[in-house]
RNA sequence: GGCGCGAUAGCUCAGUCGGUUAGAGCACACGAUUCAUAAUCGUGAGGUCGAGGGUUCAAGUCUCUCUCGCGCUACCA
């Protein structure tokens, strides 16, 4: 049997929109691979779809008061629409939430189940709220501290003691919800024994042996992906839960797993199980074929933040469930930052793939300029950066200036000289293509090896041997005294020859153009198998354009942005680069306190919406003593990231007080800095100092924290209320 | 703090097993050219390979220490 390749692409999480990172991480990369497989003819599926579990979502929804439903139905909506209109070509764009995914995730947990030594079950005291109707995680839990009589210890600790708790030795318990005393309540959970598994999971992933036969080259990882992953399996794999006491998602289908859902990292990688049954069914095909058996070459497109989930858990779960295949390999893309920061949906920092249609629908080529700039650029190895100029430097001189120049003049030359028709002509192609031949197989090697930047850069290079080949036999020099020479005919059919190679090499990263090249020579649409045959073409000197073929009239594939006679698109991305500009304006007009002024329209902040807290009686406020103070002196904790110790000066005394907001001052700056201090709680050691209050600050929509401090200076010591 | 990955020309990046003078594109300078979208082609200049030690006949590449960036992780009262 042929062998089957199985792509998957990361399923993104139906909570919120897809922005250009994401594009570059996960789903432009498989689709050139995806492309690139089909025109090389082979059997190939690539699935993807919605991940519409969570308590994220069912969070949100709660806040909103909308349902669950409401949020996924919407975002799937959302993202499937924008990677269709880029041409993001998946096989299926499945969802879990579908009656399908339920049934293998379920089928799956099932198998492991009965094996009887993948998991274990761990039965647990949990409280329960009965108004709210659930379990409660152990931070929503407060009561009475056993050690030290504390009233306000929380279920995993006391912040008077500092001891360790479980919910269950608190003394009169009470729910952050309702308020009301929680009941106990048994509750079980299965972990998935990931343990067990380290010894294999280190030679496959290490040497790429598996069962004691070579799997894959183990050298074709990345490093990044292999160093990752060697970190975790020198730590120790712990036994995972695989369960939670939530509403959402898909039941545990076991009779005492009532109420409970399988955990989202176990479910969501099956979904690209159930999406590829999914595909089957729709195609008449049998899914087991592409999942099952030696022929299989599965391989998994995420971002760096995902390498564990696939290059360790599921693989284990694949493999405790045996039959089915792992992965081939893991190309884990970096980050992309947009113009030198990270994409924040907060700040209004970068684009989603949404708003970059709409923004750009008046753009020619939207979808193809995006495209190739993020190629151009993607996170290969590192993190990576996207900048509107470097957009408009891929798009104008390479696309615009290099390729479609190279095609135009081609085009128009080859009307000029032989009215529209390929010249007939007898030349070696083997012999006269032979550089271009080479280059097409370096490329074809390239993305093979999931190269895809080098791979795009082939393209360019094919495209630039054709303009550097015109320019050296310059036609139009000869045609002055000779118009029938045979070498402008030898130069134009072997130009036409690269055009149509470029026609099919450019296919997996401009899918919109590669079409528009072809037509022009009279030629489909690259179909399946289309690539392979060209190679083969190249490698026997047969013609891909043959003689007599009618050229189609020239069109400017590219019109370019900086163009002098219409600014048209110089100004649809102007207006990106204002837009972020009048960000950093707004929050340097912020950061210096001054007012707010005029920050243009097209910025939105958004109000911060807390998560509101249970209501309190005027008692519970009155319980805390705020007092103002002033830092004396500030210095870093050794071996914490995080804690600075501070001394404050509060009047009567000076107190030491640890607190955890290293990443956000510059010790050297706190002194002399009046701060609100919460005088009255309890000491406790951190990192063993003891900590004697808390300051407090404002946390910014961007999680940048500013300390609170009165607005006129104030006696050290001064109560607050 | 621990672990992982990265740092190469002004910018974006290649550089395979340690082996000749470290490469490409863009930008820049000069020249050629006029079929073409102010496009194309050629030549040139541009480097302490993050810093410092070590191994070696030979180090961008191996090793150690350090600096910076990103991620994972611990700490966050």
């Amino acid at each position: 049997m042929a062998k089957k390749y199985l792509i998957t692409s990361a399923l993104p999480y139906a909570n919120g929109a897809l922005h250009l990172g994401h594009l570059a991480g996960a789903y432009l990369p498989a689709d050139i691979y995806a492309r690139f497989m089909r025109s090389m003819g082979k059997d190939v599926v690539w699935v993807c779809g919605s991940d519409e579990h969570g308590a994220a979502i069912t969070i949100r929804a709660k806040k909103e008061g909308i349902s669950p439903r409401e949020i996924i139905d919407k975002y799937h909506a959302l993202n499937s629409d924008a990677f269709a209109k880029l041409g993001i070509s998946f096989d299926i764009y499945h969802r879990t939430s579908e009656p399908i995914h339920h049934q293998t995730s379920q089928e799956f947990f099932l198998k492991l189940h009965e094996m009887g030594d993948e998991f274990e079950e761990r039965l647990v005291e949990q409280y329960y709220d009965e108004e709210y109707q659930q379990f409660l995680a152990d931070r929503y839990i407060i009561g009475t501290c056993p050690t030290c009589g504390h009233t306000e210890a929380f279920g995993d600790q006391c912040e008077n003691c500092g001891s360790a708790l479980s919910p269950t030795e608190l003394i009169n318990p009470r729910s952050t919800m309702s308020g009301k005393t929680p009941v106990l309540r048994p509750t079980k959970h299965w972990y998935f024994k990931l343990d067990k598994h380290g010894p294999w999971l280190r030679e496959w992933i290490e040497k790429g042996i598996l069962d004691g036969q070579q799997h894959h080259d183990a050298g074709a990882w990345k490093n990044h992906v292999l160093g990752q992953c060697l970190s975790w399996l020198d730590e120790g794999l712990q036994p995972r839960a695989i369960t939670r006491d939530l509403d959402w998602g898909i039941p545990v289908p076991l009779p005492e797993g009532a109420g409970k859902v399988l955990y989202v990292w176990f479910d969501a990688p099956i979904g690209y199980i159930s999406a590829t049954r999914q595909w089957a069914e729709d195609q008449g095909k049998n899914w087991e074929e592409y999942w099952k058996g030696p022929g299989v070459e599965l391989v998994h497109f995420i971002g760096k933040d995902n390498i564990v989930f696939h290059c360790i858990i599921f693989p284990a779960m694949l493999k405790a469930h045996g039959d089915y295949a792992l992965p081939v390999n893991v190309p884990a893309n970096q980050f992309l930052n947009f113009e030198g920061q990270k994409f924040s949906k907060s700040r209004g920092w970068g684009i989603e793939q949404h708003e970059y249609l709409e923004a750009f629908k008046d753009f020619p080529n939207k979808e193809d300029a995006l495209r190739y700039a993020l190629i151009r650029n993607l996170p290969e190895n590192r993190d990576a950066d996207f900048k509107w100029d470097d957009f408009v430097d891929y798009h104008d001189k390479e696309l615009a200036d290099n390729l479609g120049n190279f095609i135009n003049r081609v085009v128009t030359l080859s009307h000029k000289y032989f009215d529209g028709q390929v010249p007939a002509c007898s030349v070696n192609l083997q012999e006269k293509l032979a550089e271009v031949t080479t280059l097409t197989q370096a490329l074809t090697e390239d993305i093979q090896r999931y190269n895809f930047k080098a791979a795009c850069q082939k393209v360019m290079e094919i495209s630039s041997y054709g303009n550097t080949y015109l320019q050296d036999v310059s036609p139009w020099t000869i045609y002055k005294t000779d118009p029938d020479s045979p070498v402008i005919v030898e130069c134009m059919y072997l130009c036409l020859q690269v055009v149509g190679i470029l026609g099919v090499v450019s296919h997996p990263f401009i899918p919109f153009t590669s079409p528009r090249i072809l037509t022009l020579l009279g030629q489909e649409p690259v179909k399946n198998g289309d690539w392979q045959s060209m190679l083969n073409k190249l490698a026997t000197g047969e013609a891909l354009v043959s003689s007599g073929q009618a050229i189609a009239e020239a069109t400017v594939l590219f019109p370019k942005i900086a163009d002098r006679r219409d600014n048209s698109r110089q100004e649809i991305v102007d207006r990106q680069k204002q837009k972020l500009a009048a960000v950093l304006a707004a929050e340097a007009a912020k950061a210096k306190d001054e007012p707010k002024t005029e920050a243009p329209a097209t910025v939105q902040v958004e109000p911060v919406k807390p998560e509101s807290k249970m209501e309190i009686q005027y008692d519970d406020f009155a319980k805390i003593d705020l007092r103002a103070g002033t830092i004396l002196s500030a210095e870093r904790v050794p071996k914490a990231g995080k804690l600075l110790q501070l001394s404050v000066d509060m009047g009567s005394e000076v107190r030491t007080i640890v607190s955890g907001i290293a990443e956000h001052f510059d010790p050297a700056e706190l002194p002399g800095k009046q701060v609100i201090v919460v005088a009255n709680l309890a000491p406790r050691k951190l990192r063993g100092i003891e900590s004697n209050g808390m300051i407090l600050s404002a946390e910014d929509a961007d999680g940048k924290l500013r300390l609170a401090s009165p607005a006129v200076p104030v006696a050290n010591g001064s109560v607050v209320k």
